[in-house]
DNA sequence: AGCACCATGTAATCTGTTACATGATTGG
DNA sequence: CCAATCATGTAACAGATTACATGGTGCT
């Protein structure tokens, strides 16, 4: 059982007031992009049901001749709920790569497009590297940096694997070098 | 634009015959849970759809007393069919963890639950582990140890970061230890 | 001039999950 | 004797994406 949006909205708004807007460039950018993901489509109305459920609540913004901004605040009911939803007896972790999928048939896909996946790979971890490593907040909660800590240990070392094997794999037929360390003994 | 079952099924079907219920396994077991999941309702159907479209053949062997087993092979324009989907320009990767999203929020949460959470991460990763190192498969395609070895060595780290850290994250209060390598320099 | 960013929202659609239905065999 | 594994399939539902609808501001 994973969390929905509405509960990550909770979250992201236990951080601080924000608009829906501001909630999708946390998506993108803050902290929460190494582990979730959600656009507008499913932010507005988490965000309209959560305010008719009580757990937050909203200050308009008026603008005149654009969209009135609408700040939202948890409520106490809201931080109970998140809380609550925290607590679940069962967690999942999952991962879906397009990229990964691609190199691993690779021998069906023609050399010159195996290299822009592979360096394109590459590319994503170097970009979330630095996103990551940008997202500096000082006055974070312990969590908070241990998932930004976790987040530029794994891309890293990611990054590194890729950066390791791209000669060897993209010439083809050799087997994967890996210096093998000690696992799980 | 991600990979659907369809995708996916085709593409295990590619490794050797097999029935939905092999595919499933794959998913559960094999060299595909690293990169992506699926369950028997969405199996099943994406099977009888790439059987309608041409893509797949089925021979059925009748047991009594039970379902018949269906056992799945590519035909050639399935085949055509995968290489095509392999070569699309984009590609995407996602993470969605449950168990990110509740370290993150770990100051909400009770410290026994917390520790909970932290130990079944590190348990899950383990067992990925494992099942990882089992699948040795000998004549396998380059692809498919550059994504075994991806897999291990990615797992690893991971696993190195939360036992590393362990301590000090439940103790609460202190800065996660992090020894700096050098970053995307 | 044109594009990107700000800002919200809805509706159609897609994709996949969960639970249900069925039932034999094997191992602890 | 009970649980797990083998084996397929359907229907109801959930959850989220995409595209559409609207339009001002600021940078290049």
């Amino acid at each position: 059982m994973s969390f929905d949006i509405k509960t990550i909205c909770l979250g992201a708004l236990s951080l601080g007031d924000a608009t829906g807007y501001e909630i999708r460039k946390q998506f993108e950018e803050g902290p929460f992009a190494y582990f979730y993901d959600a656009s507008f489509g499913s932010i507005y109305p988490a965000l309209n049901k959560l305010l008719a459920d009580g757990l937050v609540t909203c200050t308009s913004e008026a603008h005149p001749g654009r969209p009135t901004k609408k700040i939202y605040s948890l409520t106490a009911s809201g931080e109970a709920a998140l809380r609550a939803a925290l607590s679940v007896g069962s967690a999942d972790h999952k991962v879906r790569s397009d990229f990964l999928a691609i190199l691993f048939f690779a021998h069906l896909v023609d050399p010159a497009q195996r290299v822009k996946v592979y360096d394109a790979y590459c590319a994503f971890y170097r970009t979330a590297l630095a996103k990551l490593a940008d997202a500096v907040d000082c006055d974070e909660k312990f969590g908070h940096q241990l998932v930004q800590g976790f987040g530029v240990h794994v891309y890293t070392s990611a990054l590194d694997y890729l950066e390791r094997n791209r000669e060897q794999f993209l010439q083809g037929d050799m087997p994967v070098a890996e210096p093998r360390r000690a696992v799980g003994k």
